[in-house]
DNA sequence: AACTATTTATAAGA
DNA sequence: TTCTTATAAATAGTT
């Protein structure tokens, strides 16, 4: 390469090592530029110096992340994993969930009561009677504590911890 | 570069094509390696040949992931922008949705009441005897049918679409 | 940034 | 494909 035959290992000088990454560097971009040409390749490269420096060469009509996602589609590899699949699972968990939170709601107001049949009405007719009882349960509570003490305010506060009946 | 200088632009013939693929894609990798070990830097380096074939390198101790990453942290240049940030969104919005969703059955079972007041648990009362008066509708609708037509597969069945009172 | 002696890459041929 | 080799290109050390 020059004026001797030199060994491939860390170049220690600082700034011979600044001036063979720049040359070096400019050498594998033309390389990068003449495949593009001459095979009509893609090509996507990111180089990163000790100095914390990028530099980035990507084949005309095209992009990093389009090179990038081409690559994973072609070889199955994946490389976002982890952070935007399980991203993709969740968002479907959490609409699902939604949906189904959004159906027993209905049932339960009477919106909908399409495709229960006459034992699960019944359930939910139970279950809702139960409800109410606690609802009249807690009125009368806070009915009394407001004749008598005058502290709803703060037992609700208290309440929102945990419901301690009395 | 050989027996001749040659022009760069495209290899029309497909053979040859393929051949200087071949040998200066291993050029550039080995000059990569170098640069990496030579200069201490990180290097992503992603080809896909015209036949669509793909080879890549990376420096050692890292991947194409981790490059890209920390290109964009780096330079704060977006590559991945839109898709993510708007998963992201979505995820925040459904998770709001859902514990909102939680909290409403969870008053309308009496499960949890703290922070409502007098007002808003009577409010809740009536509501949840409206239901339950729409409940009872619907099983007295149901008993009905089932007594003098015995259809009620198809009718509820019906009702999946449109509950439509007798 | 330029120069240049050498090494390295590689196009074409076998 | 792999090897050979003439020649072009890259580049290490120098200025």
């Amino acid at each position: 390469m020059g004026r001797g035959k030199i060994e491939i290992k860390k170049i220690e000088n600082s700034t011979n090592r600044q001036v063979t990454y720049s040359k070096r560097r400019n050498g594998i971009f033309k390389k990068a530029k003449e495949l593009t040409v001459l095979c009509d390749a893609k090509i996507s490269l990111i180089m990163l110096s000790s100095t914390r420096k990028f530099h980035e060469y990507t084949s005309p009509n095209t992009t990093t992340k389009k090179t990038i996602d081409l690559y994973q589609s072609t070889l199955g590899v994946d490389i976002w994993s982890t952070h935007y699949e399980k991203m993709q699972e969740n968002l479907k968990r959490l609409k699902e969930i939604n949906n189904k939170l959004r159906r027993e709601i209905r049932q339960r107001t009477g919106e909908d009561m399409s495709g229960l049949n006459l034992q699960e009405l019944c359930h939910l007719q139970e279950n809702i009677t139960e409800s109410l009882a606690e609802i009249r349960e807690r009125k009368v509570m806070i009915d009394t504590l407001l004749l008598h003490f005058g502290v709803v305010p703060l037992i609700l506060c208290l309440s929102r911890i945990k419901l301690i009946p009395f």
